[in-house]
DNA sequence: GTTAATTCTAGTAAACCGATAGGATAAACA
DNA sequence: TGTTTATCCTATCGGTTTACTAGAATTAAC
């Protein structure tokens, strides 16, 4: 299941994109147009500017801006930041990888390769997607 | 993430499909067979009984055997007993269907879109494969 | 009727999630 | 220079879920 984190992340993302070009956007306008609690958005915010995906300006007039065009950003990036890795287990993470403790061997293992083919073919949608992509959706 | 349950639950399948031919087989030895707590297991197996994928016989010689063939077993009827939805929101999933209460218009949700994507790409692996699949892969 | 297995009901410790509180910090502007 | 307005940071909290355990009831074989 996605976290409340990554959708309101995904959303104010994509809130963001849309008004690229305008001045910085406040925490509040962002959380009552997309329905989501001003506090909680604004530990979300914060993660995004540490990761590189948006920047801030403090006091009067500031606020949070996108750094880079929505579609140099890949969904794959995104999603690492807000949700962790795209695999369901560790022993299949590309970034994230660990070893099963329960499990001796992983070449003959069945859950192994099946999450194999599920993180393939997740990869492959956010490979496919950038933020851009999804904002166009409307 | 998978939890420890679906993955325990997968690994204990395969298991069983391996020695379809066979007297029923005790949750002991699944258990050390495959490094699960016994407890734990236990009640996996009764989930996996309850929803129709296993047999169990009690008392001495009992245990717990396939009720159908492996082949006959897709993926996703795994997966959703174990696991839950396939989908990773609510509002994108086919058996388990809810509104999001923050979310005015589905069609206009970036979020929707992409889950839908995300939810079919992982729907197709599911559905291409059986649990005699899963257990072939050793 | 004893033994050996599943079945069932509870319960628990730890982790995680979503959200909140409150103050520190920084910038704008008068 | 001081007030206002915004982000930044730390800490905490209630609720839920997860992984696992205890122990007794039930059923079947011999």
């Amino acid at each position: 299941m996605l976290s409340k984190k990554t959708k309101y992340g995904l959303k104010a993302l994509a809130y963001l994109a849309r008004h690229e070009e305008s001045a910085p956007i406040q925490i509040q306008e962002i959380a009552e147009a997309e329905n989501i609690s001003r506090k909680f958005l604004e530990s979300i915010l914060l993660t995004l500017k540490k990761n590189g995906f948006l920047g801030s300006k403090k006091g009067k007039g500031g606020g949070y801006y996108m750094l880079r065009p929505a579609a140099e950003i890949p969904m794959t990036a995104v999603m690492r930041v807000l949700e962790g890795p795209i695999a369901m287990v560790p022993c299949v993470s590309l970034n994230y990888y660990e070893t099963c403790d329960d499990c001796p061997d992983e070449a003959t293992c069945s859950v192994h390769h099946l999450m194999i083919q599920v993180r393939d073919s997740a990869l492959e949608v956010y490979r496919n997607n950038s933020l851009a992509d999804i904002v166009l959706d409307m």
